[in-house]
DNA sequence: CAGCCGATCATATCATCGTATGATGTCGCT
DNA sequence: AGCGACATCATACGATGATATGATCGGCTG
């Protein structure tokens, strides 16, 4: 969630079990000058993968183990958010269509072309770029949001969805008085310096906790 | 915009030159209480298409005088934002995620089994309908958004920016007497009964313009 | 030209909001 | 026992917002 280091540099991690496919692709992008990291299996990928990976994904689409769409699932569950590049060696229709609907950003059968492969790189990188910046406003709300109390919670949650303070007060059983200040407390702590900004606060939580 | 026939249908729209397979697929979705239309041609469809069409689309990638690709294309000029599902006879890799990408939810290789033809009908129209609800709120809200006068748009943009009435008269060089009537005139067409329902929907018209 | 709409501003009243000051009570942790 | 976070409420004052009434002005339209 936070953010120490921030110069992310953009990887592609490269997950294949034939080394010298690995070797291959790590000198292409090295090449034009792009970092890669590469990995022997998921296991490997997963043990390694540092937290706040900017960057994307290539990955053969039948992997030792697990297959590339599972492995998507994986993703999200240790949280990893890579735009993923599937690869796949004797690939079949129905395959390129679970991928692509599994999120993959591109899809490309071998033996590929190295500039297909390096396009398909610079548009996982931007779209990775686009999601890191969203995600990043939204992590910054929400750390805020887990030092609101219980009760400022409330108050925000009933303030953003239109209620007045006098409403609030009836629908908490509370004091006017107490509500505005739990409301000022909201405020203070999420930085929001007007209700619109917290009501957008709000929204930022909301989505980003829903999809979760 | 307008949504005077309340009772869209969802309708399974066929594109295909192939008329047997255009009967075969009619045949198929009527055996299962699914409602179809068959076009020949893209221009066919175009032109007979109802303006709020609900359902989805089902064509083959390789049509006559225009690919499936850029059919996508023409799709959002006329505003028509129906699932598409893809058929392909002979189509390769390639081609497949080429379509994906510009935005078809499935790709059927031909021959396909049937039930695979319908799970792709149902998912596809369990999106639009999604599809349908946000957008339906969003055509609301862009509609009342267009009674208001080019003021109490202005007025309306910095409030829900989180300007006070004070600062928005400094902004527009007005009195804050005028600012608070064209404040509450904006919340009066715009049927919003508080400030955070206002940021709410400028927020709709946001999101609802700038992917236009 | 008469009427309507948009835009402008003033005065006035009332409700609501923001915040400071001060106080009480519970809970958990040291 | 004492400290701190959380929660509660009161009084008070000033800022802000909502609304009504009334008025002026320019432009468009029947």
């Amino acid at each position: 969630m936070t953010n120490d280091d921030m110069s992310d540099q953009a990887v592609v991690h490269i997950i294949d079990d034939d080394k010298p496919l690995r070797e291959a692709l790590e000198n292409l992008f090295l090449s034009v000058s792009i970092e890669a990291a590469t990995y022997a299996s998921v296991q490997d990928f997963l043990s390694r993968v540092p937290e706040n990976a900017a960057g994307c994904l290539v990955l053969d689409i039948r992997l030792p183990g697990i297959n590339g769409l599972d492995f998507q699932g994986k993703l999200a569950e240790h949280g990893i958010t890579l735009p993923v590049i599937l690869m796949s060696g004797h690939g079949d229709i129905p395959m390129t269509v679970r991928g692509m609907k599994a999120g993959a950003v591109d899809f490309l059968p071998k033996p590929f072309r190295d500039q297909d492969m390096l396009d398909a790189v610079a548009h996982a990188f931007a779209r990775n770029k686009l999601e890191r910046a969203v995600a990043d406003d939204a992590a910054r709300v929400v750390t805020r949001y887990a030092t609101l109390s219980p009760r400022e919670r409330e108050v925000m949650t009933l303030v953003t969805a239109g209620r007045l303070n006098k409403q609030v007060a009836g629908d908490l059983n509370l004091s006017e008085i107490t509500v505005k200040i739990h409301r000022g407390a909201a405020m203070r702590k999420m930085g929001a310096r007007s209700l619109p900004e917290l009501v957008r606060m709000e929204e930022a939580i909301r989505r980003s906790s829903i999809p979760a």
